[in-house]
RNA sequence: GGGCAAUUAGCUCAGUUGGUUCAGAGCACCUCGUUUACACCGAGGGGGUCGGGGGUUCGAAUCCCUCAUUGCCCACCA
């Protein structure tokens, strides 16, 4: 035998991929059949891979692999994301690496490094993809800042600005004054930190009183513009109608009342600083309170910090506290645990800061994306998500489109005038200028006297139209691509992400297309090391992707992936599952080699047992594809793995071809054979989506196959009627089999040793097994009995007794021994049988079916009981 | 603080409307085995009061209440 026992995954894998390739397997066109469509959900463009694009790919592939057997047209979309801020935070990063400060450099220049970078490592991610056996469309790869992708996300906001979405406002942002830009909620991370509360005496005006406030940030008092206090807090009635004074800048400013202000936390009376709090900000709306910035974008106070102008908020803060307990208005100080937002990218702490910022109103959008959801529209997988989505939803907020960044779309207004509402929209500084000269009235503008806004798009405003626009349809919307491939099947995705990709895709495909982008998102878990924490960088408990895929090769590292991945729940990797895979792999193997081994006869006849092994088998198949296909239709991917490779390893290999191998050195005959490669042949393709390289490895050493014939673009077994009979047959005489082989182990009687059979059948069982059992079991006669056989060890399948006679073989009393428990046993059950009959309530309450059981329960256990008893009889 | 999940064998998890595919799977474990594909193997085996307590029911892993623990999401109280 030449074949090497050990499968060398390392080098089928190239060898195939390529093949896979130069065939260009993996590309769709519009065609007659019916799409199968699937985004990627976009790596970072400088981004490696990690395993959670490890999990998230594989899964992909597999249901991409098996829509492509089922003759769908399948088209995986790829692509990379220009992720701004990540993207601009790693080149601002690379330059000052270089002694290049980012401001020193113009916009233009800055792009251009930008876009140097990207493409020195744009796309390393999507070669590794390939590595783990993706099969996506490469023609297709787009990225979001292609120009056409640039162009549709331009349009889109111009649509959506005519529409009167898209609006300018004056609001409070996440800013990163390190960044100088905004974040997204998602991209702060709020932490426990050790701070202080300080007490901070506040003069009443016209008296001598004092109110007492309670502050964590002291340095704010210079934007505050009123104190709030309870309406029902009897403590402060006094307070009604009159002014405290601002220490330090000795502001007069109003004392209101509110409800909001809870009468139990610190003093019970509340700084209201609109400028620098969410929450005073909506107090000072309702009360039409003044909005006083004190910070510059850095975060260092401005001219209404007074002599802490210039000065950083942290030190500021400081010397505050020192200069009003100097003055006597710190009451008092208390540690104090606060939650602090800090920017994911710099972690600089975040500064709630009002600035103009563009902003797409959702409400009206949400709709139609809550009602697909909560509908039957679209499916989120697990269903569980449902609810988060829906609150979510309910309470969307405006989003935040613009970032103070360079790298991405530049928003397309453009000023004609120093106001705040000077500006026009349009997709060229063309058409900017013939709108500015009517909206302006002057008749002789030109394009130098406008200027574009220098804000850039929020990267999620491009990945929005993801689905839609890397067919186009955006900028035409009516060409064949999109109307075929649109909308897209399913979705995988982390659910990390659910809100602010997921939920907006969905927005923009029923603004855009007037229907869903996907029927199905599958959402993921997160990749957790055994110790339950996510995988990092920063604590190195990551494996490297690459190294496993060298290491167990990359059909054992999906395997190893998917093994324990029930969709939503949090994945414990564990290098073992890939061990596992690459096991099964290499079971798959030695199965192949063995067959491949066997010499083929046209003389001989097929035996019988060939002849049910093989229909059983074909049964067993069809009922084990049956269960496949409920099992992808719930994406229940693990599930679906583990009946295939209990079907090949147990079945398959354990059975099937123990059951129809020949007789050492003996040859197969050509008929058992040649159904045995077409059930081999089966088990191939429903392998495939999982282990697609060593499937078509093995597809092709078969036979000589053409590429028409490659096993990537075969068929998927037909389903057939089967004969449950069959398998249910079988599994009695499996036991049978087990029995024999208990009996052989207790006694010690070796396989090579041929031993006799005798069945006393209580019930009648179909023969049909039993050439099966003689071949399994090694058996040299096989006989049917009416009566007892003395002297000889047995054992009992259901109802029936099985005899093996051995001289001397026999140990009266240990036989009698484990006869006399299982009596005991059944004994026991039926007891338990009984009183459940005799209870009338349950046989009055419980449905006859349950009731017709539990007397056939009964009879058989009466049965069993009579014959044990007259097998320990005797035994003497 | 509010909301949502989860808790089943040593580990990771199945368990669909309460009753024969209800106590399961894979891995791990133990015993035996140099049988003519595979020791990345084969055969056999042990292992769980279904988180605790209470309730509903003829019958509960499954429904209800409660407690405990864990995870996630949202809002974050000056």
């Amino acid at each position: 035998m030449a074949i090497a026992s050990q499968y060398n995954a390392e080098s089928v894998e190239d060898k195939w991929y390529e093949y896979w390739m130069e065939n260009n397997f993996f590309h769709s066109e519009v065609d007659a059949r019916e799409p199968y469509t699937i985004v990627i959900p976009p790596p970072n463009v400088t981004g490696v891979l990690h395993m959670g694009h490890m999990l998230n790919n594989t899964i992909q592939d597999v249901l991409i692999r098996r829509a492509r057997l089922k003759g769908l047209n399948a088209c995986w979309v790829p692509g990379t994301d220009h992720a701004s801020i990540a993207t601009e935070a790693k080149v601002v990063a690379k330059l000052k690496e270089e002694g290049i400060n980012k401001n020193d450099l113009s916009r233009e220049e800055f792009l251009e490094h930008a876009w140097d970078w990207t493409h020195k490592h744009g796309g390393i991610i999507l070669q590794q993809l390939k590595k783990l056996g993706a099969s996506c469309d490469w023609e297709r790869t787009k990225f979001t800042m292609d120009e056409n992708m640039s162009q549709s996300v331009i349009k889109v906001f111009i649509d959506l600005f005519d529409k009167g979405l898209i609006y300018r406002g004056y609001r409070m942002v996440n800013w990163d004054p390190q960044a100088k830009t905004t974040l997204s909620d998602e991209e702060v991370n709020y932490e426990e930190r050790q701070g202080k509360l300080y007490f901070l005496k506040y003069k009443v005006e016209g008296t001598n009183d004092h109110l007492t406030i309670a502050t964590t940030r002291p340095e704010t008092i210079f934007g505050d513009s009123a104190i709030c206090i309870n309406p029902n807090d009897k403590r402060f009635r006094h307070l009604k109608g009159k002014k405290a004074i601002v220490p330090i800048c000795n502001r007069s400013i109003p004392i209101i009342e509110d409800e909001y202000v809870d009468v139990e936390f610190g003093t019970g009376c509340l700084k209201v600083t609109p400028a620098h709090d969410e929450n005073d900000k909506v107090l000072g709306d309702k009360h039409n309170l003044e909005v006083i910035d004190i910070f510059h974008d850095d975060a260092t106070l401005n001219a209404f910090g007074l002599h802490y102008e210039g000065k950083d908020r942290f030190k500021a803060r400081a010397e505050i506290v020192e200069e009003l307990e100097l003055s006597g208005a710190l009451a008092k100080s208390e540690d104090y645990i606060n939650k602090v937002g800090t920017s994911e990218r710099t972690g600089a702490v975040i500064e709630p800061r009002l600035s103009d910022q563009w902003f797409l109103k959702m409400k009206e959008m949400a709709k139609p994306a809550i009602d697909a959801v909560v509908g039957d529209d679209i499916n989120l997988v697990p269903d569980k998500f449902l609810s988060t989505y829906r609150h979510w939803m309910d309470n969307v907020r405006d989003w935040n489109i613009s970032r103070q960044l360079w790298w991405g779309q530049q928003i397309p207004a453009y000023y004609y005038g120093p106001g705040k509402n000077d500006f026009v929209v349009a997709e060229t500084l063309a058409q900017a200028v013939e709108k500015a000269k009517i909206a302006s009235g002057n008749e002789n503008l030109v394009a130098d006297q406008l200027t574009q806004d220098k804000d850039a798009l929020d990267t999620w405003f491009s990945s929005w139209l993801w689905p839609i626009s890397v067919f186009n349809g955006i900028l035409e919307p009516e060409n064949k691509e999109i109307q075929y491939y649109y909308p897209t099947n399913d979705l995988v995705t982390a659910p990390e992400i659910l809100f602010f990709w997921v939920a907006r895709m969905i927005m923009a495909g029923y603004e855009y297309r007037g229907e869903r982008p996907f029927k199905n998102v599958y959402l993921t878990g997160i990749v957790r090391d055994k110790q339950r924490r996510k995988m990092s960088k920063s604590l190195g408990n990551s494996p490297d992707p690459l190294g496993l895929i060298k290491k167990y090769g990359a059909d054992g590292v999906r395997v190893g992936m998917l093994l324990s991945s029930p969709a939503g729940n949090d994945l414990m990797f564990d290098e073992d599952l890939c061990k596992q895979g690459s096991g099964f792999a290499n079971k798959i193997w030695n199965a192949f080699r063995l067959i491949k081994g066997w010499e083929i006869s046209s003389e001989i006849e097929q035996p019988k047992t060939s002849k049910i092994a093989v229909e059983w088998y074909n049964a067993k198949f069809q009922q084990t594809l049956k269960e496949l296909e409920d099992h992808y239709s719930k994406y229940r991917m693990s599930d679906a793995l583990m009946s295939t490779y209990k079907l090949i390893w147990d079945d398959y290999c354990s059975w099937f071809l123990e059951m129809i191998k020949p007789e050492y050195e003996k040859p197969i005959d050509q008929k058992t054979y040649g159904e045995g490669i077409k059930i081999l042949e089966n088990n191939l393709k429903i392998l495939h989506p999982f282990m697609p390289f060593i499937s078509e490895e093995i597809w092709q050493e078969i036979t000589l196959r053409t590429p028409e014939e490659a096993l990537i673009i075969s068929k998927w077994p037909e389903e057939t009627n089967f004969d449950a009979s069959l398998i249910s047959d079988f599994n009695i005489a499996s036991e049978v089999i087990v029995g024999i082989r208990k009996i052989r182990k207790e006694k010690n009687i070796s396989f090579k040793n041929t031993i006799d059979l005798l069945v006393l059948q209580n019930e009648k069982n179909s023969r049909k097994y039993d050439g099966v059992i003689s071949k399994m079991g090694n058996i040299e006669t096989f006989n049917y009995t009416e009566n007892n056989v003395e002297g000889a060890l047995s054992f009992r399948v259901r109802s029936n007794e099985y005899f093996i006679p051995i001289a001397g073989a026999i140990d009266v009393d240990s036989e009698k021994a484990k006869l006399q428990e299982e009596l005991s046993y059944t004994e026991g059950f039926l007891k338990s049988v009984d009183k459940k009959l005799s209870n009338e309530r349950f046989v009055n309450n419980a449905p006859e079916k349950v009731v017709a059981m539990e007397k056939a329960k009964k009879a058989d256990a009466e049965a069993k009981i009579e014959t044990l008893r007259a097998s320990i009889k005797n035994l003497g």
